[in-house]
DNA sequence: ATTAGCACTCTCATGTCGAGAGTGCTAATC
DNA sequence: GATTAGCACTCTCGACATGAGAGTGCTAAT
């Protein structure tokens, strides 16, 4: 597709201004990437690569500064995000030491969902995104019912996975813990192992069934279970808006003002992410090849988390279009691995 | 202190800086607020008023800008908060459909709290905070124990507010679900009523007095307690981040990103906060008078909340030292007494 | 095919200038 | 004695010009 010279001089471009943030002209290129030839002769290299449309002049005489099209190109073929840690020791090392905490952490997912962020987000400088395990593909623990007050019941659900959450229902007063007690072991005695959803849609086939010769404890449970699992929004963990902003690239305000936006109402991200869910390996998306309109001018680098085969959930990393695609790609890579191997590990000890 | 007429001037100033976030010069105050004289003269009054202390000029040639001795003035002085609801109608409104929406919310102070923070915020334009009550002022309710695989335990601790705080501990695997609940069921019986941090003594104590001679169950009971209630970090809730970005007084990133990473370690702010804390009535602090380095050049406007006479937590707006400080007072005195109204009618009803 | 040379273009920092806004001071006025 | 009108002065800000610097495209030579 590109004679060798050119992906070199492509290389060049793309890594120096990932670094510098600057146009790059091609006086610089021969200086800095020793590839044998004159300034004129990368000239009219790039001048080529500009009519493929890899490069293009923020103004007439400046120098060249990639395209999506040509990072897109350098991320596929280019790239060496495999051998990155052998270059940037340091962050090898780092994610290293995070991987073993994490290891550590063990049953508390949520504690190590936090983690993850502010290390995806501490170690890149790009904002780090989490998304924790979809109901679809949660497994049921066992839930338990509290009484509390006189007509408030808090609901404790847990997964297997480790993820706990809870919520104060409002119920009828008539409940006593006796009752409670009942309806618990009832939901985990029948429907351990499976998923929330799964629960959820065969509660709903058997109450239509037998309709009427229903036992009234079971179309309670029915019913506060329903109330216990419907948690009012997706959740997601993110971190590092405030590393970005010091990122040069977003030095005016207004960029800043929209990715928050963007992520306050988590509606876009939620949307992207849920695209890039369950391919497996690492998903690059540049620039405005994004979808979805709010986080266009913005790349996404993410890999989905597996237990064993089944996918789980998803991290990301959301940076500037120039961002450094084979460190996020490494970093990613490295820590969804991670996090599935802790998953592993964790069914491997029960 | 001041006679009439410079007091006026004095409030024009405030007031038209406030809204309109520009120096303003004798000629704007003649014409907007009539006082009944010339610019001359109140250029005069002005003068004095820079040799005060109350104003300053950005340049010799500007108008002039209240100094945080000039906004502590007008707050002490010429704010009229008290009937600042009458003036802005809309404002009002929305203050008490909030407090009524509020009132409908009921035990999930954590659902609160995020309602809380959001509607500080959105109203304002300023950052919102709410401070949860604090361990020492939080009531005891119950705490349960469940088992989750072999070495973990989920600690589920309510309370009489109704914060809900669960932590996954790993204990040794010794324990089966009985001794949880005979665990849960001594601290319960014993224990409820008092506040989380008695208890942390009163455990501490008794361990200590009867040390040998003492009941291997209540020795775990209170190494588990202690271990559940030893939450991380002390949480506050905050919203406005976004919001605050679009004032005009934060155009500069630097400010923003000082201010992002202030609440990011939320240590600053809740060394302010607890300063503030107690106290009765609604506290402002302006600018500089902030005793916190990181905070410096913002104004807090703040009002402790209360469940009969003991004071709870604290909710706040931070904003700019050029804050609408009438509205902010004005907001936050409302929203303050009406949770603690919510207190109230919670230890009624039980 | 490559390269050296050169004219050309565009940005950016700097400097100058005039308009506009607001002040301080003085002298006149009530 | 307080107030006001008038005026010179100061400072900011945008518009405009200028020149240095960086980088290009093209052409002719290698």
């Amino acid at each position: 597709m590109l004679d060798e010279r050119s992906r070199q001089v492509l290389r060049a471009v793309v890594q120096s201004y990932i670094n510098k943030l600057e146009p790059v002209g091609s006086r610089f290129v021969t200086k800095e990437y020793a590839l044998g030839c004159s300034p004129a002769t990368i000239r009219n290299i790039m001048a080529d690569l500009e009519d493929l449309g890899f490069l293009s002049q923020p103004h007439t005489s400046a120098g060249r500064v990639p395209t999506d099209k040509g990072y897109r190109f350098y991320v596929n073929f280019l790239g060496d995000a495999g051998e990155y840690g052998e270059q940037d020791a340091e962050l090898k090392d780092c994610v290293c030491r995070f991987t073993r905490r994490l290891e550590g952490i063990g049953s508390d997912l949520n504690g190590m969902f936090v983690e993850v962020t502010n290390a995806l987000s501490s170690m890149s400088n790009y904002i780090g995104v989490v998304m924790p395990p979809r109901p679809e593909s949660t497994t049921f623990n066992r839930i338990d019912f509290i009484r509390y007050k006189a007509d408030k019941v808090v609901a404790v659900l847990l997964t297997d996975e480790g993820v706990i959450k809870n919520k104060m229902l409002s119920v009828d007063a008539a409940f006593t813990q006796e009752d409670l007690n009942r309806i618990a072991a009832y939901l985990n005695s029948e429907y351990s192992g499976r998923t929330i959803d799964e629960i959820k849609s065969m509660l709903i086939k058997k109450m239509r069934q037998e309709k009427a010769a229903w036992d009234k404890l079971i179309t309670r449970a029915i019913k506060i279970y329903e109330e216990a699992t419907s948690f009012a929004e997706e959740d997601f963990f993110v971190s590092g808006l405030y590393d970005v902003m010091g990122l040069p690239d977003f030095s005016d305000m207004s960029r800043i003002r929209e990715i928050s936006r963007a992520i306050k109402d988590k509606h876009a991200i939620l949307k992207l992410i849920e695209e890039l869910s369950g391919v497996s390996g690492v998903q690059v998306v540049i620039g405005n090849e994004n979808p979805v309109e709010e986080l266009k001018g913005l790349s996404v680098v993410a890999s989905t988390y597996k237990e064993g085969e089944r996918p789980m959930g998803v991290i990301a990393l959301i940076g500037p279009t120039r961002m450094d695609y084979s460190k996020a790609i490494y970093m990613v890579d490295a820590i969804s691995k991670c996090i599935s191997r802790t998953f592993e590990q964790r069914t491997e000890v029960v």
